[in-house]
DNA sequence: TTAAACTTTCAATATATTTTGAAAGTTTAA
DNA sequence: TTAAACTTTCAAAATATATTGAAAGTTTAA
C-alpha cells in the first residue's frame, strides 16, 4: 500500500470509529487529517482535503479546539490561521477521557446519587429491585470515575505498566 | 422523590447516556425499564410503559438479546414471551465491553496493523508523521485490548481490587 | 478611512437514523 | 384443519443530525 492510500484509509477508519463513539464523523476525520500532517493546516487545506464546506470546517475546528485536541497556530506576518493536532497519543486519550468524564459521567453520577436516596417500602419488590440496580450502577460508575481520575494524573508508562503488571 | 418519578428519571438518564455512547435511546430505555422491573415483562408492557410501537419494541428487544443483556423467559402454560434483564452490573459491563471490543476495537486494530506496515521514504516528514501517529495509536489500542481481555476473564472484586489498589 | 483577507454565523437543505403500524408470518389449542 | 394469539417484517413517515454556502462580521495593512 502506498502512502496516499494509507492516509485515506486512516482518515476513513478514524472517522468510522468516531461515529461509533458519539463523535461526529467529520470531526474525527479532521482530527485524523491533522494527526498525520507534519505541518499545521489552514481551513482551506482542510476543506480541500476532505471536500467539506467552509462552515463545516470552521465549526469542526472550533469543536476540536474545545476538546483540547487541536490548537491554532499563528504564523508571523500571515493573516491566515493554521491548525495543528497534539500528536501525543497519551495526551489525546487523556483529553478525551477528561472531557467525556465532565460531560457525561459526572452528570449521571449526580443523578444516581439522588436516586440512591429515594425512600420506599422495603417489602416492595419494585422498590427493592429499583434500589439494588441504582445502587449497583452507582458503585460501578464511581469505580470508573476513580480510575479515570488516576489516569488523568498519571504518566503513560506508569499507568500501563501498573495495569498490565496485574494482568501479566 | 417518590418511586414512580425516580423510575422515570432513571429511564431518562439511562437513555441519554446510551445515546451519548452510540446506543440508541430507546434501546437504553427498554434496558433501564427491565433493570428496575422485578418481574419479566411482555412486549405489551414495554410498549405501554414507554409509549413505543410494537415494531420498535420487538426490534429493540432482539437487539438487547443479541448484546446478551436481556433474555426471553417462557412461562408454563402461556403463549406470551416475557423478557428480563440480567441485573448483575458487572455482567452488564462485561457484556458491553465484550460486544464493543468485537464490533469496534478488533476491526480498527486490524486496519492499524496494516497501516503500520506501510513503507515509505524515511526522510519524508509526511511519512514520518503518518508512521509515528499510526504506530502510537496502534500501541494504545493494543493496551486497551489487553486490559479488556483481562477484564472479561476476571471476577469483579478481583478486578476492581487490583485496579484500585494501584491507585490508592 | 477603506478595501482586501480572512473568520463566523445560521437558515435552508441534505443525509442519516429511528419509529410506526399494518400486513404477513408463526405457533398452539381445540 | 382452523382460527385465535402471538411475533416479525419492512416500506413509509417522522425525527434528529450534519452540511452547505452566501451573507455578515472582524481584522489588518496601507
Amino acid at each position: 500500500m502506498e502512502l496516499p492510500e494509507a492516509k485515506q484509509k486512516f482518515i476513513e477508519a478514524w472517522g468510522k470509529l468516531g461515529s461509533e463513539w458519539g463523535v461526529n464523523r467529520t470531526m474525527a476525520q479532521v482530527h485524523a487529517l491533522l494527526l498525520i500532517s507534519p505541518d499545521a493546516l489552514t481551513t482551506e487545506d482542510i476543506m480541500e482535503s476532505l471536500s467539506i464546506s467552509r462552515g463545516n470546517a470552521n465549526m469542526t475546528l472550533r469543536e476540536l479546539m474545545s476538546w483540547g485536541l487541536v490548537e491554532k497556530q499563528l504564523k508571523a506576518g500571515e493573516r491566515k490561521e493554521y491548525f495543528f493536532a497534539d500528536k501525543d497519543t497519551w495526551n489525546i486519550a487523556r483529553q478525551v477521557a477528561k472531557e467525556r468524564r465532565k460531560r457525561e459521567l459526572d452528570p449521571i453520577i449526580k443523578i444516581l446519587d439522588e436516586l440512591t436516596k429515594v425512600e420506599g417500602d422495603k417489602k416492595d419488590p419494585a422498590y427493592q429491585t429499583f434500589n439494588k440496580s441504582v445502587t449497583d450502577i452507582n458503585k460501578l460508575a464511581k469505580n470508573v470515575d476513580k480510575t479515570l481520575e488516576t489516569m488523568l494524573k498519571a504518566d503513560e508508562n506508569w499507568f500501563w505498566g501498573s495495569i498490565l503488571k496485574i494482568f501479566k
